[in-house]
RNA sequence: GGGCCUGUAGCUCAGGUGGUUAGAGCGCUACACUGAUAAUGUAGAGGUCCGUGGUUCGAGUCCACGCAGGCCCA
């Protein structure tokens, strides 16, 4: 069998029939099934939605997770990888109610809800045949044909059982959150209802600075000059009506505080007020500077004041005060309430960088208070429910005595109530109590923007509401613990982003009131003394039967019972003491949902047990950078609550995908990358090589199409051309690959033991790159290798011997070596570039012998062979490089082409090993730069100039600050001096009279310069170069000529590489009669041609070589 | 407002532990090569290493404060 040969390759093409190859021979189940009994790597696929349509960055994010796949595949384990879908959630809810034109109101009543979940049903999985597609065409191997999908009742089922296996440990609670929330409407928002437009509105609040009274005790005592001194903390709020649940001040840490003696502008109390430094001037006016306070009589406009002390918040942490409006209180707050706690978003940009903060009726209230341990001020309802201070109509309640009953916005107030003239504000009311309690700073009108509730235009208010919750503050240390076991690529998200996050941890708020989402199955009597978690359907069948018999169900469950919301609203149970007992209206977060697959796609513990604990945890996830608070925790927080392990071991967050200028792709701005044409245009594999190898996974990657392009042609396109290369002259040889019978590298010449050598120097950093996670280092690597020291050095460089016409052993050799090279990148990029790999592979497979997988995806990678790896045959060949670099330089600023031979080339050694080296390489840079002999000087022949400098890394460390007085002394040595350290090894100086003893490791000798001849150098490397051109090197440069023309007809006339030929010629030049009649072998045998005559009229194609004019003729000879 | 990431040539990126000419590829310019040829090689031009301070004999590299872009959260 023969290498395939191509004219022309389409790296779409060849994806496009790899992929066919892949899928009629079932090669990506092989890659699983052969690999059965091996150590299992266990790979979690984060389940996407499809109900959008995928986009060209799920082609970076999948080809991460792909990488490294196939990878341990190679390496001989078994990498199972289940596909998945995530069904759930709102976004599948607002497309629905956009294609049916309905609003969330709707639900249930012009619309059922058993239908729109029937129809949310379908859009979930609209474009799931666009999804296997890209699937498909970018090379991605997951199992697409049976996937989880969390819609399906067996995976709600093991979500059920996870909440219940919680609920048994007390990890499942009800509790409250502070949501936006509409009394008018008597409904909570969501956050894409507050953002619809127009929700937001400029209006005037009364807005109070209220004077909070510090409690002189140990913490506080600094703020005291004495006991009678009524120390005042100033804060400010848009909301006075929540000054009766105040239950806690916000200081910002870092923000400086002062103590300002001054004066109540309404009572004309003497009073000592802590406030923001930066606002100082906001309150107190300029003029009022220099009045002394004494002199201040009650009334007077300006009010004198006093900065009498600064300090940090830090600071004043943990100072008490009395509470504001002591309506409610109890034991509880009176030790954990009405204290100085830190808050992340204080400010001075407004207020008094003192925010008054009420628990319960603000977002941000809420989560400091929670972190802090303040509780909140909370009644009993009539049920003995702690409820707020103000009830689900917006009213305050009767415990609020002054203001029982009375709306905390006016707007709640109907028109008519508004008109009247003694109507006020309660705000206002509030105000006025204030003011006359000694209590107000400052009362003023203050215009912001605020939310309103988009059905009733009225304002919105921030009111705890009922959730579920999951507990995971209870387990945070061992969240924070694990974590630390977790590598974390980039190792920044895991301890910044993901760190941070699980450090100030809140409760998982799991309740969502929703439609189409899993149900949450807690079952509660009306008094809500029972309650009943269900977590199996067994277990709901069961309970069902019980409520039949109760008489509170009609009949058992039908076998195809949907969990799904409506049907299971309608299943009533019974409580153990008879109660009726109603489902918990609400759906879970949809991040549990994902959270939940690593148990909930085998359908564990229901079903297949060992194949769960063979694949828990996951060895490796991978995912946007965007999911770290998403399904990077929610695969965290499950499996450290209930199984006390991590849940993945490694982990590549990886970045977004931006247009080539680093803009959003987006659909509008029509800057998006269609995947499927750019797959289709520049091929799968160019497309992800480009991918991985322009930029970090992590960091983000403009994606520019002319960069693909370069890729293809840099890396593929050098790739295929080494290949074609070796196809054309195996096959004209019948070479065949035999591995059984190859000789040991040691036996091959130096060169094929060189590009060996450099091989498994790759593979050794390429294995250790995909272990550690790089695939950027990796393809990197890989492409040097092929386009600086296979193609161009080893191949280049090799071409002569693949041009001789007989199959001999060094011919031999260099096949074999360039097939193992060609073999051993194909399986190194075969995780990046699966298709073309592939494809490579197989071609070589075809002219192989040996036994070959069926697939590069089959095959094992082999270990790098250390005892091939020659440090000396690679420095040797550096030397060769750089030499033939300046050489090439030279001849070229002397404008002397490469085919004229020169004499000789001076290489000055200063140390025996680099002799050593070069020598090693000797024919080949003679060969490369064309020149006859090296000749190598040394200190001897006393004719190199010689530089010296200091060693600054050495001599820094041991002299430090009198190192620009040594590097002056050094730099300055005369000839003598460097020879005489030279001589002596050491050498001595004085430096600001100290006598420093320099040692030749102390500096670096180099010789630049050699009198009389062309020289370049870069480092310690120096070559010079003889470029006289005697006659005889003059003739030879000619027979070189001649060559290159006659290279050239033959190519013209279009003859093959094995054809013999006669040539005739006809000059008038003497020089080139010589030149021709001298080097008549070597013209004979480099152009094959078996005759070589002079005839007088050649009548053939006419040359000018140097001026010189020549007739040359040639016929191919029939053999 | 908080957390995290990024900033080096026109573009995309490298630059252990601080060490004295800051590199590569692409692009550009010029030349060479012409049996790998829709290839290939060589050379050249191109730099405020985001800014400002600081530490140090010495900072692209370490520290502080900023600026710009991005992501997540509020």
């Amino acid at each position: 069998m023969k290498y395939p040969e191509f004219k022309k390759v389409s790296y779409s093409e060849i994806a496009k029939d790899t992929l066919k190859f892949w899928e009629d021979n079932k090669i990506f189940d092989k890659s699983v099934s052969t690999r059965e009994g091996k150590d299992t790597f266990t790979f979690y696929e984060g389940p996407p939605s499809a109900n959008g349509t995928p986009g060209i960055h799920h082609v970076m994010a999948r080809t991460v997770k792909d990488i490294f796949c196939r990878y341990k595949t190679l390496q001989g384990f078994q990498v199972k990888r289940k596909g998945g879908w995530d069904t759930h959630g709102l976004p599948v809810e607002l497309q629905v109610e956009k294609q049916l034109g309905i609003t969330k109101d709707d639900i249930g009543k012009k619309i059922s809800v058993e239908d729109y979940n029937a129809k949310c049903r379908e859009a979930v999985m609209k474009f799931k045949g666009e999804w296997d597609d890209l699937t498909r065409q970018m090379g991605y191997w997951v199992d697409l044909d049976n996937p989880y999908v969390t819609f399906e009742k067996e995976y709600i089922e093991s979500v059920w059982n996870l909440l219940k296996r919680l609920f048994d440990k007390d990890l499942l609670y009800k509790g409250y959150t502070v949501q936006p929330y509409s009394p008018a409407a008597g409904t909570g928002l969501s956050s894409h209802e507050l953002n619809q437009p127009g929700t937001y509105r400029d209006v005037k609040d009364t807005s109070v600075i209220a004077q909070f009274e510090v409690k002189n005790d140990d913490r506080s005592s600094f703020l005291f000059d004495d006991d009678n001194e009524d120390v005042r903390i100033l804060a400010w709020t848009t909301t006075p009506w929540t000054l009766p649940s105040n239950c806690a001040l916000a200081v910002g840490e870092k923000i400086t505080y002062v103590k300002v003696k001054t004066f109540n502008q309404y009572t004309g109390k003497p009073i000592s007020a802590v406030l923001a430094k930066d606002l100082v001037g906001k309150f107190f006016s300029e003029k009022a500077k220099d009045i002394a306070l004494e002199d201040y009589k009650s009334g007077d406009k300006l009010i004198p004041f006093e900065i009498v002390q600064e300090f940090k918040g830090t600071d004043i942490l943990e100072v008490r005060y009395e509470q504001l409006m002591p309506y409610v209180t109890n034991a509880e707050l009176e030790e954990k309430a009405f204290r100085v706690i830190p808050g992340d978003f204080v400010s001075t940009e407004d207020g008094t960088g003192v925010v008054h903060t009420a628990s319960v009726f603000g977002a941000d209230d809420f989560r400091v208070t929670q972190q802090a341990g303040v509780p909140s001020i909370m009644v009993k309802d009539e049920k003995d429910q702690d409820v707020p201070l103000v009830d689900k109509q917006g009213r305050f309640v009767e415990e609020v005595t002054d203001f029982a009953g009375k709306f905390v916005k006016e707007e709640y107030y109907s028109d008519e109530e508004r008109s009247n003239p003694d109507f006020k504000p309660t705000d206002v009311l509030i105000a006025i109590k204030l003011k006359e309690d000694n209590k107000a700073f400052k009362v003023e009108k203050y215009e912001h923007s605020y939310p309103h509730c988009w059905r009733t235009d009225k304002p919105v208010l921030y009111y705890p509401l009922d959730s579920w919750f999951i507990k995971t503050t209870a387990l945070k240390d061992r969240l924070v613990d694990l974590n630390k076991t977790i590598n974390w690529k980039p190792a920044s998200t895991g301890t910044g982003r993901f760190g941070n996050w699980l450090e100030n941890l809140v409760d998982w708020n799991l309740s969502r009131s929703r439609f189409w989402g899993t149900p949450l199955p807690i079952w509660v009597t009306e008094d809500r003394t029972e309650m009943k978690c269900i977590g199996s359907i067994e277990e709901l069948q069961n309970e069902v039967h019980k409520s039949a018999e109760a008489g509170f169900m009609k009949a058992d469950l039908p076998e195809d019972f949907d969990l799904h919301r409506p049907y299971v609203d309608d299943v009533v149970l019974v409580s153990d003491s008879g109660q009726k007992m109603m489902r918990e209206p609400d759906l879970i977060d949809v991040w549990f949902d994902s959270g939940a697959m690593p148990y909930a796609q085998w359908h564990y513990p229901f079903e297949n047990e060992e194949t769960y604990k063979a694949n828990y945890p996951a060895d490796f996830i991978a995912e946007g950078v965007d999911q770290t608070r998403g399904w990077f925790f929610t695969l965290h927080a499950i499996a450290v609550l209930l199984n006390d392990s991590v849940a993945y071991k490694n982990v590549i967050a990886n970045g977004l995908v931006l247009d080539k200028n680093g803009n959003k792709m987006s659909k509008r701005l029509g800057n998006a990358i269609n995947p499927f044409e750019t797959l289709d245009k520049y091929g799968a594999d160019p497309t992800r090589w480009y991918m991985i190898a322009n930029a970090n996974p992590w960091d983000n990657l403009k994606f520019d199409l002319e960069g693909v392009a370069e890729v293809q042609r840099k890396f593929f396109g050098t790739l295929t051309n080494t290949y074609s290369f070796f196809a054309l002259y195996a096959n004209l040889d019948g070479f065949q690959m035999d591995e059984s019978n190859v000789p040991p590298v040691s036996d091959r010449p130096r060169f094929d033991r060189w590009i060996i050598s450099e091989l498994q120097i790759l593979i050794k950093d390429v294995t250790s790159f995909y272990e550690d996670y790089e695939p950027t280092k990796a393809a990197r690597a890989i492409q040097d290798f092929v386009n600086d020291q296979l193609s161009n050095w080893y191949v280049r460089l090799s071409r002569k011997r693949f041009w001789r016409s007989e199959l001999n052993e060094d011919k031999k050799a260099a096949y074999e070596t360039l097939y193992e090279c060609l073999s051993a990148v194909a399986q190194l990029m075969s995780p990046i570039a699966p298709f073309y790999a592939d494809w490579m592979y197989k071609n070589l497979s075809k002219g192989s012998t040996s036994n070959t997988e069926e697939s590069v995806h089959l095959s094992l990678l082999p270990k790098a062979d250390e005892s091939k790896i020659d440090q000396a045959l690679t420095e040797s060949m550096h030397f060769a490089q750089s030499i033939s670099s300046l050489v090439h330089s030279l001849r070229k600023k002397e404008k002397i082409k490469v085919r004229q031979p020169l004499q000789k080339v001076l290489i000055p050694i200063l140390k025996p090993e680099v002799k050593e080296r070069i020598e090693a390489v000797e024919e080949l840079i003679k060969t490369e730069i064309n020149v006859k002999e090296v000749e190598y000087v040394d200190d001897a022949s006393g004719i190199l100039v010689k530089n010296i400098k200091p060693n600054f890394r050495k001599l820094g460390q041991q002299y430090g600050p009198k190192m620009k007085a040594i590097s002056g002394i050094i730099n300055g040595f005369s000839k003598d001096d460097i020879a005489a350290i030279e001589q002596d090894g050491s050498f001595e100086i004085e430096v600001d009279g100290e006598k420093i003893n320099l040692s030749l490791e102390d500096v670096e000798i180099t010789s630049q310069d050699i009198p009389g001849w062309l020289v370049a150098s870069e480092g310690a490397l120096t070559v010079a170069l003889d470029i006289t051109i005697s006659e005889e090197l003059k003739k030879e440069g000619l027979s070189r000529d001649m060559v290159n023309r006659i290279q050239n007809l033959r190519k013209d006339k279009g003859l093959e590489v094995q054809d013999k030929i006669a040539i005739k010629y006809a000059t008038g030049d003497d020089m080139m009669s010589a030149a021709l009649s001298d080097f008549a072998d070597y013209i004979k045998t480099e152009t094959q041609a078996t005759s070589l005559e002079s005839n007088g009229a050649a009548g053939g194609e006419k040359f000018d070589i140097d001026g010189i004019e020549i007739d040359v003729k040639i016929e191919v000879v029939k053999s």
